[in-house]
RNA sequence: GGGGGCAUAGCUCAGCUGGUUAGAGCACCUGCCUUACAAGCAGGGGGUCAUAGGUUCGAGUCCUAUUGUCCCCACCA
């Protein structure tokens, strides 16, 4: 970079060329090395064949922060990335571009599919990664990882042999939620409920002994051909003498008993429920408790099985409607009423799940919970922000054992095997071909695994465990788990319970839940919508720091925020006033021979910069310490714009141009210095134009990526230089304040006579105090005698600028006036403060000195402003 | 049914353990092409911090209730 270059930074030019001088020198490489302390973040990975999305960039950006700023503090920081194989969400994506080729998965048999699959995640599986790296993401590469590598398989086989061995998975007949579309069954994290507009239909049972008929209200009317009883409430006295008897089964003509159960709502519905213990959960206690028979009428496909008779073959919907029709014929419907109810969905197509009673292998979760509470418990493991915790204690707390099979083909297939001939079951790390009881062949559990099961094991599977390799002994347990507060079920809490059970220790000492990016009108972006970002676009056309600071900027830890290019415009802006910076300090520099250290000797302003930046570092490591991302990059904003660019460049412009060599040279390094520190604070934020101008500006080391995080250092710590410079700053504003009213324009200079009796408080160059205040001049004195001067009066001293064609005196005593009223009144509260003795008391000797000094200051505001109204007169 | 978030300037949001006169960006008004930057500079207007109580010397910040709004969990057929 060079003072030639374009007046506006240009990101595309930059981004790719530091990108790959990053990767050539591996700075993104993290080694288990015994001379530092270690620092690991585990990527949560994308869908592989996910696109990024914003989602993305915001998890990202955050963990890349977090990491940036410990490699700059010296830690062995490993990012350690990768993707998922997304069991059930890539083979979704697989079928529908099959369906469109007109090919279904049983026409190509298992083989044949997993080829494609393996295809597909060739073709696709590396998009990710690759705009994960437009953002900047510095993970260490070389070890990148999936879930459905060689060495993660090995640890789902490990785990699930283990757990099987312990009795923790264990195969049973249960209610699961099934998804036809999907074509599988579901764990309960994976059903939404959504509320959708449906019906109530009145059915008319009659009793078996003709007595009458029970009349009843369904849902589901279609469930029908599965029920197994009636119910009621054992206190309902209008139900309490058909208890026990019979009635009869429309359409399948069959006895069932009416049974009383506590769980049937007397005031809900008619107060009779009819019982399918095959199809609803709760039905499916109701038939425990009373010894029902559990009738399956659906078969894996979604349609009537062979125990619905004539129904056998229709889908549930189809079924739904000829039954309703049939019932209506048989003179068994009473009535249709609408009814807003939850309907169970899946997760991933949105059909609704129909429970079913299904042999499933599961995973059984109350023994593993109780350790993975205690660990947040005993705050081993912190959540961020606090409030989730009590999210994942209730979440924890009522854990219901976890549905792990899943019945389609990518994914890890279930190492268990059946003998036929005997009945045995096998599971086992190795393949089996033939049964250890009896010497027959085998069959392979055709299921695979939850995609979570797999990703469970992410914190250390990625380590090389089940192996005890260094990384793992050096990396784990890891630090800081960087996600969004939605997969807090799906994903924290199960590598938590796995970490503990399989490690047997904690997987990471914080969870960092950061919000979720919504659209400009505050909606969840999606598909549906069409309200989707796409980053790849706006990197392209602002850069991927400006992305990168919008994302970070003005949010806090769980909540959310949105997205608008308009933000995106501002920070884009923010990397441009950068650029300029060092384009100026470029045009002052070169040709100079300029060291990176700071001179020598300070002047005030020196002082007051370097004083500012050092608290501006020190307050900023403090708030990311306390994942406060937002409040920190504020920092670093607020001191780059307002501090340096808009004040310090400023005033060195005259030493520069007018000053001693002397002066102007220090001029030079103070510039440099403050620049090269600052842009360290940003770089976790902004990586790619901190490195390049840094790189551009004389520097000490090979990048600003590997440099060091900024530490306070109390040898630059100047608080009483920096509050002299903020009277000079506090006189030049209100200068061009009393100018600005006035509509005096900047050409027309007049010389400023500042009256104080400490003249050494404005001891920087006349010449920058006169630029930056539009005067031609500065003189200093004990008093001047200026009448008709235009007087401005700060805290600390009282000004003038003769400009007597301007003044009109009447119009400056009324202002003068307005001034002191204000003045006094602000002095009257804090006298206020002063003399009150509970205050005096029981307030911080700091809050009171405050005040104290505030109180001087307004002291003497108001002694000026009576002078300068005497002199009016 | 249970739990939680949010409510601060016209808009989007910060405001950390309560402490001087509540901030930023965008938008708005005025004046400026001042030799880094008009994607900029300087100045300015705009807030009874949702409402009502309470605790405190002191409340945007803590407590209680209310209203509005969004979300999570549970899943009554």
């Amino acid at each position: 970079m060079s003072k030639e270059l374009a007046k506006a930074y240009e990101p595309k030019e930059v981004e790719g060329r530091i990108y790959d001088f990053w990767l050539k020198n591996k700075y993104f490489h993290a080694e288990a090395d015994p001379d530092k302390k270690p620092y690991t973040i585990m990527m949560p990975p994308p869908n592989v064949t996910d696109q990024l999305h914003v989602g993305h960039a915001m998890t990202m950006t955050t963990q890349d922060v977090l990491i940036r700023w410990k490699r700059m503090q010296g830690y062995s920081a490993l990012w350690l990335p990768g993707t998922d194989h997304a069991a059930l969400a890539t083979e979704v994506k697989i079928v529908e571009a099959m369906a469109k080729e007109g090919i279904k998965k049983e026409d190509l048999g298992r083989d044949k599919f997993m080829e494609r699959a393996w295809a597909w995640n060739e073709k696709y599986g590396g998009r990710i990664t690759e705009q994960l790296k437009l953002l900047g993401s510095s993970a260490d590469w070389d070890r990148q990882r999936f879930t459905l590598d060689e060495g993660c398989s090995r640890a789902v086989r490990h785990v699930f042999v283990k757990l099987y061995e312990k009795g923790l998975i264990y195969r049973g007949e249960r209610m699961t939620n099934y998804c036809a579309h999907c074509g599988t069954a579901l764990s309960d994290a994976e059903v939404e409920f959504e509320e959708k507009e449906g019906s109530f239909w009145h059915l008319k049972y009659p009793l078996a002994d003709g007595s009458g008929y029970v009349e009843l209200a369904t849902t589901r009317p279609e469930t029908m051909l599965g029920d197994t009883a009636v119910a009621v409430h054992p206190e309902d006295e209008r139900y309490k003498n058909i208890i026990g008897k019979k009635v009869i089964l429309p359409l399948v003509n069959k006895e069932i008993p009416v049974v009383a159960d506590e769980y049937v709502e007397m005031d809900f519905g008619t107060g009779v429920v009819k019982i399918t213990p095959a199809h609803d959960p709760n039905d499916f206690l109701v038939g425990q408790r009373h010894s029902l028979p559990v009738i399956t009428i659906m078969d894996e496909a979604g349609n009537i099985n062979e125990n619905g008779g004539r129904y056998q073959g229709l889908s549930m919907l189809e079924a739904r409607k000829q039954i309703v029709k049939d019932l209506e014929e048989a003179g068994c419907l009473i009535k249709v009423e609408p009814i807003k109810h939850n309907v169970g969905t899946c997760h991933r197509c949105h059909t609704p799940v129909e429970p079913r009673v299904s042999t499933q292998w599961f995973v059984k979760m109350e023994s593993m919970a109780k350790p993975a509470i205690e660990a947040v418990r005993e705050k081993k493991i912190k959540i961020i922000p606090e409030r989730m915790e009590k999210v994942y204690y209730n979440w924890m707390e009522n854990i219901k054992d976890w549905c792990i099979s899943r019945q389609i083909w990518w994914g890890h297939q279930i190492p268990a095997w059946y003998c036929d001939s005997c009945g045995e079951i096998s599971v086992s790390e190795e393949d089996l071909t033939v049964c250890p009881k009896c010497g027959k062949p085998l069959r392979r559990d055709e299921d695979t695994l939850d995609t979570w099961f797999s990703s469970a094991l992410w914190p250390f599977s990625t380590l090389g465990w089940p192996e005890d390799t260094e990384d793992l002994r050096y990396f784990y347990p890891t630090n800081t788990l960087v996600t969004g507060w939605d997969i807090i079920f799906f994903w924290v809490a199960r590598m938590i319970f796995s970490g503990i059970e399989q490690v047997g220790e904690i997987p990471f000492d914080t969870v960092f839940f950061h919000g979720l990016v919504r659209d400009a009108q505050g909606r969840k972006m999606s598909k549906s919508l069409g309200n989707g970002v796409d980053p790849v676009k706006v990197i392209d056309k602002y850069g991927a720091d400006a992305l990168r600071l919008t994302i970070i900027t003005g949010t806090s830890p769980g909540n959310d925020t949105r997205y608008s290019d308009e933000k995106v415009a501002a920070s884009r802006n923010f990397a441009n006033k950068i650029w300029n910076a060092a384009r100026f300090i470029h045009m002052n520099i070169d040709g100079h021979e300029v060291s990176p250290q700071l001179p020598e000797e300070l002047t005030l302003e020196d002082k007051w910069i370097v004083s500012k930046f050092n608290r501006v570092a020190r307050d900023m490591t403090e708030n990311l310490e306390k994942f406060e991302l937002g409040v920190a990059v504020q920092k670093v904003y607020d001191f780059m714009w307002g501090d340096f660019c808009d004040w310090y460049i400023e005033l060195s412009k005259g030493r520069m141009s007018g000053g001693s060599e002397g002066s102007a040279q220090g001029a030079r390094q103070v510039l440099v210095w403050v620049l090269s520190s600052t842009l360290k604070l940003l770089h976790p934020f902004m990586p790619f134009i901190t490195e390049e101008i840094w790189q551009s500006l004389p520097h000490k080391g090979e990048a600003l990526m590997i440099s060091e995080w900024p530490e306070f250092d109390k040898s630059l710590d100047f608080p009483a230089e920096e509050a002299e410079m903020e009277k000079v700053m506090e006189l030049i504003t209100a200068v061009r304040t009393r100018r600005s009213e006035m509509n005096v324009p900047p050409s027309r200079r007049a010389h400023l006579y500042i009256e104080t009796d400490r003249p050494e408080a404005f001891d920087i160059e006349r010449e920058s105090i006169a630029r930056l205040a539009y005067c031609s001049g500065v003189g200093t004195g004990g008093s001047f005698d200026l009448p008709g001067a235009v007087t401005v009066v700060t805290s600390g001293c009282r000004a003038y600028l003769p400009m007597d064609d301007l003044i009109d005196r009447e119009a400056e005593r009324r202002r003068l006036s307005k001034e002191l009223e204000s003045a006094r009144k602000q002095l009257a509260t804090v006298e206020s403060k002063l003399t009150n003795d509970t205050f005096m008391s029981k307030a911080p000797q700091n809050v009171i000195d405050g005040v104290r000094a505030n109180g001087e200051k307004l002291r003497e505001k108001v002694q000026r402003i009576e002078e300068s109204l005497d002199q009016l007169k």
